[in-house]
DNA sequence: AAAAGCCCCTGGATGC
DNA sequence: TGCATCCAGGGGCTTT
């Protein structure tokens, strides 16, 4: 579920209801990918400065630290003064003087984190890797071309690494390379600077558009004020094997690339 | 350094 | 209805 457009989704849904307000109390479910890393105690009394997001994590800021979220492949978050009792999936809920916010994730790939404000955006952390922000000016023709000149993978699969272009997950990644008109099977090396030009301007507009399209709820993605995405039914090709291409009619096609479905037009796209 | 596989976990859909 | 199998939006870790 969560790409960058429905991070990006969550995070406007409660970040200026949630600043400033002082934390009351934290509560842990079943374990999730990590461990929090301090004693819930720890954060009571501190209070909550901003959110912000790195690629597909949200950085919540605190007056000391910040808390590292990511949604993992079924998570989504509440944040609500009036939420009902915790469920069985429920497995982080932070009360806070302004609202409670949960973490629901049934698979457990999320996680929260804490770590010393010192401690982000180093190499050891898990945001030292991450590549650039497509929706940012940093995201240029030339740094992307050269980012994918010493790539020898599928541009696909290269996409969904995120250690040159952050927050094109599945989806979107198979819708851009349909826009583009570009084979998700293509060396990203091979790829002529007129065809990654093309590249990202296709990932910023199918990110924007699902922006502000609410995201994509396939399961039961909701942002943190419980509103669904519909971006779902906009796209071209992806879970449309079979069905003719919106374009030409021909069947999408489905391919496994690294154990994940890629959906695409052989017509449309050209190798 | 980069690529390919494996794995974490639960639930829903499908097939027998 | 029950059971087995497969699949799902991510990504860190280990092995090539």
């Amino acid at each position: 579920m969560p790409e960058l457009p429905e991070v990006e989704v969550t995070r406007l849904s409660f970040a200026s209801r949630i600043a400033g307000a002082k934390v009351l109390s934290v509560d842990l479910g079943k374990p999730l990918r990590w461990p929090l890393g301090c004693a819930p105690a720890r954060l009571v009394g501190r209070t909550v400065r901003s959110v912000r997001r790195r690629g597909k994590y949200l950085l919540i800021d605190l007056d000391r630290g910040l808390l590292l979220v990511h949604l993992g492949m079924s998570g989504s978050l509440s944040f609500a003064t009036d939420l009902p009792a915790p469920g069985k999936h429920d497995h982080f809920e932070m009360v806070t003087t302004q609202g409670a916010l949960r973490l629901n994730d049934p698979r457990r790939f999320g996680a929260v984190v804490y770590a010393e404000a010192q401690d982000v955006g180093t190499a050891s952390t898990l945001l030292g890797r991450l590549g650039v922000e497509p929706l940012t000016d940093d995201f240029d023709v030339d740094s992307f071309h050269a980012g994918l000149k010493r790539r020898k993978a599928a541009i696909k699969q290269v996409l969904l690494a995120g250690d040159v272009v952050v927050g094109v997950g599945n989806i979107y990644a198979s819708e851009a390379l349909f826009l583009a008109g570009i084979r998700p099977t293509v060396i990203a090396a091979r790829l002529s600077r007129p065809r990654v030009a093309r590249l990202r301007d296709a990932i910023r507009d199918i990110l924007g558009r699902a922006l502000v399209s609410g995201g994509s709820t396939l399961r039961n993605f909701s942002s943190a004020s419980g509103e669904n995405g519909h971006f779902q039914f906009e796209t071209k090709v992806y879970a449309r094997q079979g069905e003719p291409c919106r374009v030409c009619s021909k069947p999408i096609k489905l391919l496994r690339q690294g154990q994940r479905s890629t959906f695409y037009c052989a017509v449309c796209q050209k190798a």
